[in-house]
Order: structure tokens, then sequence, then C-alpha cells
DNA sequence: TGTACATCAGTGAACGCGCGTTCACTGATGTAC
DNA sequence: TGTACATCAGTGAACGCGCGTTCACTGATGTAC
């Protein structure tokens, strides 16, 4: 074998550790069942490819986790933390300035929107993050974003602007999360799977916002 | 081994067939499959499992499907037709007389208030109903109710009639479909197997009630 | 009505597969003296 | 600063498992004459 043969392996062979320990095998597992998940969803997550392609032994992963079920629960907080990353960035995007009632609407539109976004742009990661069936998931940090909320506590938060903003009555806003939730997660799911997966950009984008304005007037 | 040994194990082993040919093997097949699915949900579609109930050794089933996946398909298939049927049923409950509107409206919680009681007394088969992505089916006969319509086609009559009727603009009937169906879709996902599980009856009756109001409100 | 024959639904045995998981181990690392 | 030692992260080999699927077959059934 050549030495342009062994430079091409080494792109396809596990990196080679300098160390006996691996440093960080923990994260590094989760790292790569969270790009296995990235690209075909909760199922694949195996266990041993992850080891595989860390470089280590299939065993090793039970230093870190008590079974598959662990790893995959491991993956899921992640995936739940980049859905709240998500979310973060399009509310970064609305401008804090103009009429409270405004920017608390917006406010609620930026959720939808980033979480829609993150369902259309990695669906394997999306379908991943609803394992574990607590989203609200007791504000464990491993499922949050940036600002240490997780995606279901950025929109009881954005929510919660709405009544102070006025724009939503407080007696409305007991179990309003759910109903906002439940619209924007259903078109997430027919989008990915379902009918409207054939759907262009715009078309997409349409519909969307319809169902934004729906739950926007429902509520 | 005593006759009442034999008599109970008569509900264990799979029934004895009289004559050499099932007669009907691709139907008990996917009825095998569909009771997996009930408990299990799609993944609980073995195909060997299957076989085995039926009392039929397992490549007898690629005479009738291509391989498992055909398999899963003929049950998802099932799965929506027992689907459209639960609407059916719900439908069957709304009073024929009074104002054409009202009707309409009643018609349209009808359909929605069936999708979500079959969403939570058959979570299996619920999830069995979208692995086939196209709930639309192409009207195929086999994901259709006593109607002829499938789950989707029922939603689509309902929402014509509330136009009928003059209860929705009719340049908001477009698409409107998917609007109704994401909320109550996701509704159902977030009550089978996120965090609205824990609710008791009472709570999913008052969230269901609350959400079917906003599609009503925002359509 | 009886016989020969083609059809094809179901059989029996076997396969390779990759998975998750367990076992007894090894040897680098950090700590106590 | 040097040495003995405990710790425990990762190794290497092996396991049983049930799955989906393929092969060459058998024999009941319906049809043509």
């Amino acid at each position: 074998m050549d030495s342009v043969h062994i430079d091409a392996m080494t792109d396809i062979l596990p990196p080679k550790r300098s160390t006996y320990r691996h440093g960080d095998l923990r994260h590094a597992l989760i790292a790569a069942g969270t790009e296995l998940a990235r690209v075909g969803g909760p199922d694949a997550v195996v266990l041993r490819e992850a080891t595989r392609r860390v470089g280590v032994a299939p065993n090793a992963a039970y230093r870190h986790f008590a079974d598959r079920r662990g790893l995959v629960d491991a993956v899921c907080a992640a995936a739940q933390s980049l859905l709240a990353v998500a979310i973060e960035q399009e509310l970064a995007r609305v401008a804090a300035a103009g009429d409270g009632i405004d920017v608390a609407r917006a406010r609620l539109r930026a959720v939808g929107t980033g979480y829609l976004r993150f369902a259309q742009k990695e669906p394997g990661l999306f379908r991943t993050a609803f394992v574990s069936s607590d989203l609200e998931g007791a504000r464990d940090p491993a499922r949050a974003g940036a600002s240490g909320q997780t995606p279901f506590q950025l929109l009881g938060s954005v929510l919660d602007e709405l009544v102070e903003a006025g724009a939503l009555r407080k007696e409305r806003r007991p179990a309003a999360e759910f109903l906002a939730w439940s619209s924007v997660h259903g078109l997430a799911v027919l989008l990915i799977d379902g009918p409207l997966r054939a759907l262009d950009k715009k078309k997409r984008h349409t519909i969307i916002e319809r169902l934004l304005d729906m739950v926007e007037q429902g509520l």
C-alpha cells in the first residue's frame, strides 16, 4: 500500500489515539450518536457504530452509559438542545424595539418559525428529540440552548410575555403552550414525513405563515 | 399431558389447518400484523411473528408480499381504514337537523374528536397508520372506512360542507385541511407519547375542546 | 365421468447478519507515603 | 523527588439472539381433454 492510499485511509479510519485513555469518551460517543441521528433518526443511533466511529471497543461505551438506551437518551437531550438553539437564533432576529404587543407577537412567531426551520433542516435530529417524551425535561441543562432554557421553556416564556403585553388574556394562558405546540409540532410532522413533504419552499412558507396566523388568532 | 393442558394449549398453538392450503393467508397475515401493531406499533410488525401466529412457515409470507415492507404497508393501510371508521362513527353521532352552520361546525369537530379518540384508544395502530406517509393514499379503498372515504377525504368533505354552509370563507378553503390536521395530529402525538400523556381524562377533554375551539376560530 | 397435467401455495432447512451485552483482562494515570 | 499502589477506562474475545430472506422441494387443487 503506497502513501497515497495510507493518506486516504486517514479519512476513513478512526483517528489514532496517542494516549491509552480517550479523555472524553462520553462526549465523543454522544457526538457520534448525534451524527448518526442526524442522518437516520433515533433508530440509527447504534451503539456499536458510535464506538466504531470514535475508534474504541464496543464495550467501552458501558463505562459511560448503562446500555444503548442511555446513549440514545443522551443524544435525545443533545438534539433538544440544538432545537433550543435554533429557536433562540430566530428569537434573536426579532427587533426588541416597537410596540410591546407587536414584539411579543413577533417573538411567539419566532418560536414557531425556529421550531419548524429546525424540523425541516434536521429531520433526523428533530425526530430524535422526541424519543424521551418529556420535552419539558425538568430544566435539564443538557436539553437547553445558550439561554439556559429548553424549547418548552422558551415557548412558555414567550407566552408569558404575551400576557404581560396584554396580547393574551390571563385566563387563556394556562395550557396555551400545549395548543401552540400541538399545531406547530403537527405541521412539522406533516412537512417531514407526511403529504406536505413534496411542497416547494414557497408553498411551505405560505402554509407555515397561515398556521401561525391561525394559532395567533385562535389562542 | 392431561386433557386440561391440551385444551389450554389450543389457545396458544396456532389453529390447525385441515387443508393444505390456507385459503386466505394474505388477509390472515394482515390481521396478525395489525394485532402486533396494535400492541407495539409499526416496529412490532415482525414478519416471522405474523407467520407464527397464523401457523404457517415464515417464507410462506413471500407468496403474498414482496418483503417485510410490503406487509407493513398493508398493515398501515388497515390502520388507516380503522381510523377512518373511528371518524365515521363520531360523524354519525352528529344530528343532521338544525342550522346548517351549526351542523357543519359540529361535523368538523366530530372529525377531530374521532381522530383523537382513535389515537388515544389505539396508539399502536395510530402510529402505524403514518409509516406510509401519504395519508391521502390516492383514495385507496384499503385505506377507507365504511363510507369509502379515507381519513383525509373525510376531513376534506367536512371542510367543503363548512364552505357550503357559509361558515368558512371560500378563499380560506385551500390548504385548510393541513392547518386543521396539523393541530389535531400534533395534539394526538403529545397525548400519546408526549408530556400530556400523564393527564387524566377530564383534563384531556378540556384541552381537546380548547384546541378544537382554536382551530374553529383560527380557520 | 375419469384421467393427466400444470400451477403455485405452502414446506423445511439453512444462511448471514449485526446487534447488544458479558466476561476476565490490562495497563496508564493520579495519589499516598 | 521517588516509589508502591489502587483505581478504573478501555481491551479482546465471545455469546446468544431473532431477524429477513433464499433455496430446492412437495403435494393439493383446478383445468383440459
